[in-house]
RNA sequence: GCCCUCGUAGCUCAGGAGGUAGAGCACACCCUUGGUAAGGGUGAGGUCACGGGUUCAAGUCCCGUCGAGGGCUCCA
């Protein structure tokens, strides 16, 4: 977007330019830069090492941008640390050591590790495990190796690969980030470890284009934004932790994400219900989620002997309407109960994250009764519905993963059934042209389903929608259905979201568009200016107008100067700013700008209303 | 939940190694009526998250509570 030839330069109020991070090479784990990051782990270990004799040393791989370190420490470790280590990791570099490869025997490793006992677990798991330096099944009969990597005064069990010397370091081209509490293993049961993370490159100037991409990366962040724009806030002192509450120009976004998925949906054959927010927590028992999810579920609420709770999900609610509604006929089905239904889930403190990990929360969710043998023709039509409506935001970078049933008794057990599902998806999936991704091990203990995973402005990854095949369900609540032989049968659920939930999507489409959303969106999309008092009243009626032809629409008319003004309505990401002035209203026009700073001169009303309605329509 | 960091006006933040609170923006009023990114002035606004403790004296030090932010396998 070329810049006016006046006013300052730069553009900083503008939406931040795509900027990203230096580029990870292909074959990451054979490249000079997973080397790099791979010693730097090993010389920050030598430098905590010095620093906090006694320590022990966990592991320290590469990351996506840089590497960690896991450290079980004698005394909590502050940030202002990370600085001194930093600076002995420097000299440690400058000192010039070589790295050197070692085939170690079992009884040697564990000799020379009997101080560290997180390696010692290491050593029998690689053992027992079998698996070859990178982590991957031996052939059958062969044996595992065990090998560390010195340099200087620091040996490491360590299947490398490493730098030749601490020397093909550049010093200036790394960073130490931040500390942070690691489970060891990932696991909360496990002891509770100090990780200290660093980000690392081949140049200075890869460094400082990745730290200007987390910069610019924060500024989209959608806490920041929604506070900056006004669309939500969170009372934690006098609502609670995890409740959004949204303003009134929050609340247009909600209401016409859900409008428009709603639209869309009834087109493709879906049908609407409500079913309430508290629910008789024996239903959940005899769902199974009271035994499977009681720890998402906020207490129950007791009436005498009664106890209810507060919906976490939809689908007992939905299985019990199409129950309570009378007989059905295969005829009627695939049957679609949509509902916008907002549930609540205890999520933990820790894990609240803005609107994309909250405790309440609005599922676009939909529950469709069916025969088995009409699971592949729903799953293909409800792809097209999910390509449909994330198409609509210019939601492409989505991944697609087709989960399903892995070892372990957590599954239904019915291979028939899986078996049937689970090619019947993959068949759509490949049907559809979609790029799917299959992890095994990740079903839902009811059956298999596909999830669209998103990433946020952060690389963090995002649940938006899914569609999962549910086989038993509805045999724990008895639903039936009449088949073509007279008999009953019990139905299949697909249970289907979209956007998943209003607010979660709606955090991950502030990010998306940068706070500026595309007109059809935007909470106001056009602001009136006159430029003086006399033009006000020509500004209130210009408004009515195009609020008649249902446009959002504010005027400002405050005592502040027109620049001012204009960059009050950029700020707010406003996408028209009609000026009128004295040769607007003489000749009924209005000066149009736009919040891109395009200056799109004078037109008629007319000629306006016709360009919005083309960018509503083509969703820009 | 756990580890680290943090919690001062609506927002963003100052308050050097304890002595009873400041700025900018926003807001209100006045002047200004301005043609495409900040006109000027005046003013209001804070039990320094909450509860204890140390001290003659605490926003500043200690403990606890409540919130917020970052993180909690990308597996030698």
């Amino acid at each position: 977007m070329p810049n006016p030839p006046f006013g300052r330069a730069g553009g900083c109020l503008m939406a931040p330019k795509p900027i990203s991070p230096p580029p990870i090479p292909d074959d990451y784990p054979h490249s000079d830069l997973y080397r790099i990051r791979h010693s730097l782990a090993h010389i920050m270990a030598q430098a905590v090492l010095e620093k906090f004799p006694g320590a022990k040393i966990a592991i320290g791989p590469p990351i996506d941008y840089g590497f960690y370190y896991d450290f079980d420490l004698p005394r909590p470790i502050k940030e202002e640390d990370l600085a001194d280590i930093e600076a002995r990791m420097r000299e440690i570099i400058a000192e010039g050591h070589a790295f050197t490869r070692r085939v170690i025997a079992p009884d040697e490793a564990r000799e020379l590790f009997r101080d560290q006992p997180y390696k010692l677990e290491l050593i029998e798991d690689i053992l027992s495990r079998g698996t070859d330096e990178y982590g991957n099944p031996l052939p059958p009969g062969e044996q595992p190796v065990l090998t560390t990597y010195k340099h200087a005064t620091f040996e490491d069990l360590c299947r490398g690969p490493h730098v030749d010397n601490t020397r093909d370091i550049n010093p200036k081209a790394f960073k130490l980030m931040s500390i942070a509490g690691a489970y060891w293993r990932g696991d909360e049961t496990k002891p509770m470890l100090t990780r200290i993370y660093g980000t690392a490159w081949r140049t200075p100037k890869e460094l400082r284009q990745y730290l200007q991409w987390r910069e610019e990366a924060q500024k989209r962040d959608h806490r920041r934004l929604g506070k900056e724009l006004g669309l939500f806030v969170f009372a934690p002192d006098e609502i609670g932790p995890g409740i959004p509450l949204f303003t009134p120009k929050g609340e247009i976004v909600r209401h016409l994400l859900e409008s428009y998925v709603r639209e869309v949906q009834t087109r493709y054959g879906f049908t609407h219900v409500w079913t309430g927010h508290i629910v008789r927590e024996d239903l959940y028992a005899r769902s199974g989620h009271l035994q499977n999810y009681a720890d998402v579920m906020f207490p129950p609420m007791v009436d005498g002997d009664d106890r209810y709770r507060l919906k976490p999900m939809n689908c007992p609610s939905h299985m019990t309407l199409y129950k309570k509604m009378g007989r059905h006929s295969y005829r009627e089905l695939p049957l679609r109960f949509s509902e916008f239904a907002t549930v609540y889930r205890y999520e933990k403190k820790g894990e609240l994250h803005g609107l994309t990990r909250v405790r309440s929360l609005t599922q676009d969710d939909c529950h469709i009764f069916l025969m088995p043998e009409q699971i592949q023709s729903e799953f293909a039509m409800l792809l097209d519905l999910v390509q449909e409506i994330l198409g609509r935001f210019g939601l492409t970078n989505y991944q697609v993963r087709l989960s399903l049933r892995g070892e372990g008794g957590k599954y239904v057990d019915d291979p028939e059934k899986w078996n049937a599902a689970e090619a019947a998806l993959r068949n759509a999936l490949n049907a559809s042209g979609l790029d799917y991704t299959e992890a095994y091990g990740e079903a839902a203990f009811y059956g298999p389903k596909a999830d669209f995973v998103a990433r946020d402005t952060l690389g963090r990854e995002w649940q938006l929608s899914t569609i999962q095949v549910d086989f038993i369900q509805p045999a724990r609540l008895g639903l039936t259905y009449i088949g073509p032989d007279g008999e009953e049968h019990t139905p299949v659920v697909l249970h289907r979201a979209i956007m998943g939930s209003t607010e979660r999507f709606l955090g991950v489409l502030i990010e998306h568009y940068a706070g500026a959303f595309p007109v059809w969106l935007a909470p106001v999309q056009v602001v009136v200016l006159p430029i003086a008092d006399r033009h006000a009243a020509h500004a209130q009626r210009l408004a009515g107008r195009l609020r008649t032809e249902g446009l959002r629409v504010e005027v400002d008319a405050d005592s502040e100067t027109l620049n001012y003004r204009i960059r009050r309505a950029e700020k707010a990401k406003i996408p028209y700013m009609l000026v009128v002035g004295d040769r607007e209203m003489e000749n009924g026009t209005v000066a149009v700008r736009m919040r891109s700073r395009k200056n799109l001169g004078t037109m008629t009303v007319d000629a306006f209303l016709a360009r919005i309605r083309a960018d509503i329509e083509a969703g820009t």
